[in-house]
DNA sequence: ATCAGCATGTAAGGCGTTACATGATTCA
DNA sequence: TGAATCATGTAACGCCTTACATGCTGAT
């Protein structure tokens, strides 16, 4: 049933791009990976064992101003990994929507109720929108890089589809409002 | 730390609207739920028992033409969860888009192989998009119950998000096919 | 002196997927 | 007769989250 942990593969495209210690990692990933990949340290650290004893990555301890840090770096069994993933067909794109589906449900409460989740999950998009916006402003300033054009199109893909999102709230709370409340 | 698992919900919301076998539900939730929540029968009966246990659903044996069935149905308890988990604020919404995440890393291999991924992207949710239209064409005529407001809007959520998905992946092929390929 | 941030990990527990196991019925 | 669908479950395994544990450094 092969490897099934998708997080290898955010390790070694971070690490293919620059080396870096498991909590840098972990700050790449809350970045702007974070809007369509998760990870945490109880994730990434045991990750980062297994790729080394599999030859992905090797390590190498360094001690900056007296403070400990294990920083991985790329090897070329890592990369081939990281370019057969990309080449592979098969994708699983799951997403796990508790606001649609207290929305699909909604009719066991007030309208209200359902009215107010969108509201709060409008909230949540609008402030999340604005950080992938500053995230695109940064990026095409900073272009040059090949890599800056994957960055930038992830992005847009977070921006469009949270716009998309916040027309439909719109939407979906004016429907709720028509004809009075339950 | 509570209960996490959401696919109590799933089934409580369900069988709040009637009542239904583990199988059953297995189908509702491969329909138009399946597109914002998952769920299995290694999931969906182990969660009908402990509900049982708990007081949250009541179930009762039938058989259907010799075939043996177990209808389950909500309780007042099952009725005040669901209810209370829909005044809940807090949500957890999250998206593992596989696609996205290649697309991030693309640049370890060439333009054209992101563009394929792109495609196949592309190529699901049209299919999946045909089918949300199938859905909102069917409540739109059957409507009338109150419920279907929010079944149609849950829809129309799906729709306008995959929408704006394709928009994206034509626009993001484009770029990619300008200044030729890595 | 204290607090935020740097830095690395482990352990428990929960949840979910997949595969397995079984058997009946209906339709071609 | 055979395949698809109905129908119910269990078991193993894998993955992730959360919490815990520890300690250093730099800035205020």
């Amino acid at each position: 049933m092969a490897r099934e942990r998708k997080i290898d593969m955010v390790i070694l495209g971070l690490l293919n791009h620059e080396d870096l210690t498991g909590y840098d990692i972990k700050k790449r990933i809350d970045g702007a990976i974070g809007f369509f990949w998760k990870g945490s340290f109880g994730n990434i650290y045991p990750a980062l064992k297994d790729m080394e004893s599999g030859g992905m990555i090797t390590k190498s301890d360094t001690s900056v101003g007296g403070r400990e840090k294990t920083s991985y770096h790329i090897t070329q069994s890592g990369r081939k990994a990281l370019k057969d993933w990309l080449k592979e067909e098969q994708v699983s794109n799951e997403l796990k929507y508790e606001t649609i589906l207290k929305l699909f449900f909604g009719g066991a409460e007030s309208r209200d109720t359902s009215i107010h989740n969108i509201e709060v999950f409008e909230e949540q998009i609008q402030k999340d929108l604005k950080l992938l916006k500053t995230y695109s402003e940064i990026l095409k300033k900073a272009s040059g890089e090949e890599d800056h054009i994957y960055y930038l199109l992830s992005v847009s893909f977070g921006i469009e589809t949270y716009e998309a999102y916040l027309k439909w709230c719109a939407k979906a709370k004016k429907k709720l409002k028509q004809r009075g409340g339950k």
